[in-house]
Parts: structure tokens; sequence; C-alpha cells
DNA sequence: CAGTGGTCTAGACCACTCA
DNA sequence: GAGTGGTCTAGACCACTGG
């Protein structure tokens, strides 16, 4: 674990919370005591559970305490689309192309902030539904949090699939949005230029440390989303 | 304006953003000079900046500065987008238009499916923040699970805000595509023909009940979804 | 009313990056 | 090389609130 210390401290106590080390309703340390546990100021301390709290992982109360918050009753799921296997349900032959496999260090800041040691795959990938080109996927794996993944025959296996199966993740975002496909992805997709494409964006970190990022392209008249949820907690 | 200092500074900085004040690309002072106009210290400056930076209003660079962000607004998934809240949030002027209002009775089984006894309210509305268009808004409500829906003048209260208040949800459906929009919908959004839209259908029901249906098309560079996901539940 | 978190200061060193 | 943001320190006072 690298990086800034009050990144490493929100790093360690998100992981006792979510593994349930820490059980909700549980009050923390406390400010000074944490302080004293990293050998840091409590400005330091205080950052990393500001971030928490931020997160709605802990809620703070004035001289009582920080403690873990109650999981949310307002569960929601949208799968994290693993796409050959929704191919696979659909009763449709699935299709996977690798069209580009480079191992690289990071070389902005939002890349270094996935790779905390600097080391990533960049992968490219076309997955076709019985031929038909279905989406185009862009994908960074951060090494330091999948090792495995740069002995892995990606030409074979997708990533996304072997991902899904290697590196649990904890916390994901996912970026939705409406683009006009540019004139390679078009040619990649079989559309016209700017034709209506849906583009999904998502990171997904484990215990805080960024895993993968990818950025899948849907032709928008072959796809589209579904996301249930249920204010009942329930998990479909 | 009150509260604490980072907030009020956070606040201020935000305002001129939004404002266009600070037009997208533009170099915002340097933190050392915020410092002196503000006259407080550098941390103070930076928990502030830091908090726009979270929120992506602005980008940072080393020894660049930091820039205003290219805006783009933005929802989580997971909660029911109440479109108002969401714009108010950002510090725009939200503005509504009712299109059309009708109430008729269920024409086709999928309609019948949502209205038990057929009585159906048949909506159209435009919203749009800081006078652009931002979403154009089809909406069938059935009259069986909120019967005071017909009495509630939507020319002045959008049926989402109204309908998220008068009849909560257990269940919620959304199927999200990206559509060319046709040439009506691109007239009232002020787009081309054509251009990428995000179009977000959504059904939700009440203890199994059909409550609400409804279709709305986003302009595809003005408007992406974001979900947030943790494997311990959702969080924000 | 004591102890918590909330906020703030006036410094400091560092990594990075642009000029 | 110089100046930015990133981070951190070792204090401080305050508001709030639970005991």
């Amino acid at each position: 674990m690298s990086g800034p210390l009050h990144r490493r401290i929100y790093a360690d106590l998100e992981r006792r919370i979510l593994s349930g080390d820490w059980a909700p309703g549980q009050r923390i340390p406390f400010e000074h005591e944490l302080t004293a546990a990293y050998g840091c100021s409590r400005m330091t301390v205080n950052k990393a559970i500001s971030e928490l709290a931020g997160r709605g992982l802990v809620t703070r109360r004035r001289r009582a305490g920080t403690f873990v918050a109650q999981p949310k009753a307002h569960a929601a799921v949208l799968a994290i689309p693993d796409l050959r296997a929704e191919v696979v349900e659909r009763g449709q032959a699935y299709g996977y192309r690798l069209l580009e496999r480079r191992e690289r260090d990071a070389a902005t800041e939002e890349e270094s902030d996935l790779a905390r040691d600097g080391r990533l795959l960049d992968l490219a990938c076309l997955h076709s539904a019985d031929g038909a080109p279905l989406a185009l996927e862009r994908r960074l794996i951060a090494l330091s949090a999948a090792p495995e993944a740069d002995r892995v025959d990606f030409g074979v296996t997708p990533p996304g699939s072997w991902l899904l199966d290697q590196a649990p993740w904890t916390e994901a975002e996912n970026r939705i949005a409406a683009v006009e496909a540019e004139s390679a992805e078009a040619r990649l997709l079989g559309l016209k230029t700017g034709a209506a494409c849906l583009r999904v964006e998502r990171r997904t970190w484990r215990d805080g440390q960024g895993v993968t990022r990818v950025w899948q392209t849907f032709p928008g008249d072959r796809y589209d989303l579904i996301a249930r949820f249920s204010s009942r907690g329930d998990r479909r």
C-alpha cells in the first residue's frame, strides 16, 4: 500500500468496515486514538475520516464519536455487465476479438490515480453477438491490483469476464452517456459516423484501490441498459 | 452567507463557475492569491478547491494551476432523478413547461398493465436549466395509484417532483438507451435532427401496482448518468 | 461541563510540470 | 529551474452535545 498517508488510512479504515470487522453502529476509534496509532497529526486522520463520512460509510457525532453507518435500506443493483454471459444467456453466439494489448506506465494523473505503482495493462477489444458488433471496449487494468493479468491471454478470454472472477470489486462507478460514433469507432461497429451510441465508463475499486477502468461503446440501436431497484433492499 | 469559511469560499467559487463568470477552461486564481483575497490560510482555500475538484467543477494541474472544467450535468441512476432538485442543487435556474395534458383510457396492453382500472393521465413537458433545454419528458400516471393527480396543476408542478412526494415507489426499472433525436424532439431540445440523446425509460411500482411510466430524453452532450455502487449496498 | 468533532493557522517539504 | 498543487505538522479555539 502506497500513496498519501491520508489515503492509506482511508483504505485501512474502509477495509475494516467493508469486511465487517467493524460492524454497523459500532464506534470507531476517536481521532486522537488514530492519531496515535498512525503516528501522524490529527488533520491527516481527520481528512481520511471526512472522506469516509462523505461516502456515507460512517456518521460523525460531536461528543459521541464516529460510527460505522447502517447499510442503506435502498440497496440497488445495476449488474456489472459481463457481456459474454449476457450474450450467451440470450442464446446468441458470442464473438470476441482483441484489437490491442500494451503494458505501459500510467501517463496521466487520472491513470496514476488508478494504478498506484504506475503499471497498467491497456487493452482494446470488440465484442459481437451472432456476428454483429455489439460493443467496442477500451480497458485499463491496474497491475498492482491484478498482477496475474499480465500472464493471461486476453486474445481468448475477455478481460471483463476474467476480472469479474479474479478481482472482485467493492465499489464501482458507472458513467453513462450518449455519444455520436467517431469514424474509427463507427467502422469497427459497422455504423455510420455520427450514429448514436451508448457509452458506459466504469471504474471499480477494491478496498479503495483502483482495479480497472473501462469504456464500452454500444450501438444505440442494438443495446440498452436495464437497472432494477427496489426500496426493500432485495437484490432480485 | 454563513457557515464555515471553507464552505463560503466553496460557494463563492462555485457561483462564479456556474454563473459562467469564469468560463470553462479558464484558470481560476492560484491558491496563494485566494489566500490573500479571503485573508485565510492556504489549507482553508485548499479544502474549498479540493471540494470543487471532487465534484468535478474544476481540474487541477501542478505547476499550471486550477481550471474550470467543461460542464456536464449528471445524476445518480440510483436516486429516482428529480430533475428540478438536481438543477437547483447545481445552482442553476430551473425551468419547466407543460406541453400537453390529457386524461384518457389505456389503449394498449402495456398501458393496461400500468393502470388496472384503465384511467391514465398522459403528460408531456420540457425541463430546462438556465434556459437551455435539459430534458423532454413524456409521462403516464396511473390514476388508480395516484387519484389526486387529476386535481394537480402540472402546469406549475413538475409531475416527477409531485409523484416523488405523493406516491412513493417500492420498485423501479430504468431502461437506458442512446437514440438519435427525431425532428420534433430535436426542435424542442434545440438540437440537430439525429443528434445523440440519452433516453431513460422508467417504470415504478408500489407494492406490485403500477404507478407511473416515463420517458425522458436528454441531449447527449449536456447530460450523463452516474451510478455508484458498493458491494455493501449503495452509497450516496 | 468535559470531550468530541469542526474548523482554522502559519508554517514546511515534496513531486511534478511547465516555461 | 521555478512555481504550482499535494501533503503534512503541531498546535489552537470553538460549537455542540451526551453524560
